[in-house]
DNA sequence: GCCACCGGTGGC
DNA sequence: GCCACCGGTGGC
């Protein structure tokens, strides 16, 4: 049993070492909040159930890349036609530039750090370990991964951490990530705001930073995807 | 042009 | 089946 969103436990100590989610059990929290368009998001770890309700409504997005096309990352073309291609089938084959693999080993020293005291954090991108033909515990992991770091502006026991892209098209890009108590892993503001509901006011919070920025407070930045506002957009009226 | 956000994919 | 990782969309 684990402890909830908004606070319960406090033990940074303890999920910096031994993966969050993972330690003791299989990660059952470990979902990642995929949440996205309309699941409403109970404070309330569900169980290793990935949230994928929202991908009905998904964005299909034309892609182009095509199975087999190994190592080409075809160029950028925005076109921002928003093509509907590919449903749901994971039609694999995306075909990782391969890039990554090169770069092995090196860099991941500056890393290892968050891996320090008990068992490497789940699959992280963690120092790859001899003996595995320079491999990591998921093959040739392309991005530096950061520490997970306490967060003072979210209740006790949230990490932050940040893991930069090292290679791809958005080398030298960095995401961010927020773990809860509980192990969930948060990739967005606006999941982490639908998890604490009202127990934070994330208003003002800087998902990048971690920090509360009261200019923040002015500009509602990014309109949300699934904004009733923006689908109003799409409604197209005959008469017949 | 930047970047928040999230879908999708391959490796495990 | 899970999840780290990257690509791409779309709002700004």
């Amino acid at each position: 049993m684990r402890a909830h969103p908004g606070g319960g436990r406090c033990c940074p100590e303890q999920e910096e070492g031994e993966s969050a989610a993972g330690g003791s059990g299989a990660g059952g929290d470990s979902a990642i909040e995929q949440g996205g368009q309309g699941s409403a998001l109970a404070p309330s770890p569900v169980s290793g159930v990935r949230r994928e309700g929202a991908r009905g409504g998904g964005r299909g997005r034309g892609r182009w890349k095509q199975a087999g096309r190994g190592g080409g990352v075809c160029g950028r073309g925005r076109g921002r036609g928003r093509g509907r291609g590919r449903g749901r089938g994971r039609g694999r084959g995306r075909g990782r530039p391969p890039s990554g693999g090169s770069g092995l080993g090196g860099d991941g020293g500056s890393c290892g750090g968050s891996s320090g005291g008990g068992g490497a954090p789940r699959r992280e991108p963690v120092p790859f370990p001899s003996g595995s033909a320079g491999l990591g515990p998921r093959g040739p992991r392309a991005t530096e991964s950061g520490k997970r770091m306490d967060c003072p502006a979210l209740p006790p026991g949230w990490k932050k951490e940040e893991v930069i892209r090292k290679s791809g098209l958005s080398a030298g890009k960095s995401d961010v990530y927020y773990f809860s108590p509980s192990g969930k892993k948060f990739r967005s503001k606006p999941q982490l705001a639908r998890y604490l509901g009202n127990t934070v006011d994330l208003s003002s919070f800087d998902f990048r930073t971690g920090k509360m920025m009261p200019s923040k407070l002015q500009k509602n930045k990014q309109r949300l995807r699934n904004d009733p506002l923006n689908q109003n957009k799409f409604v197209c009226t005959f008469t017949l």
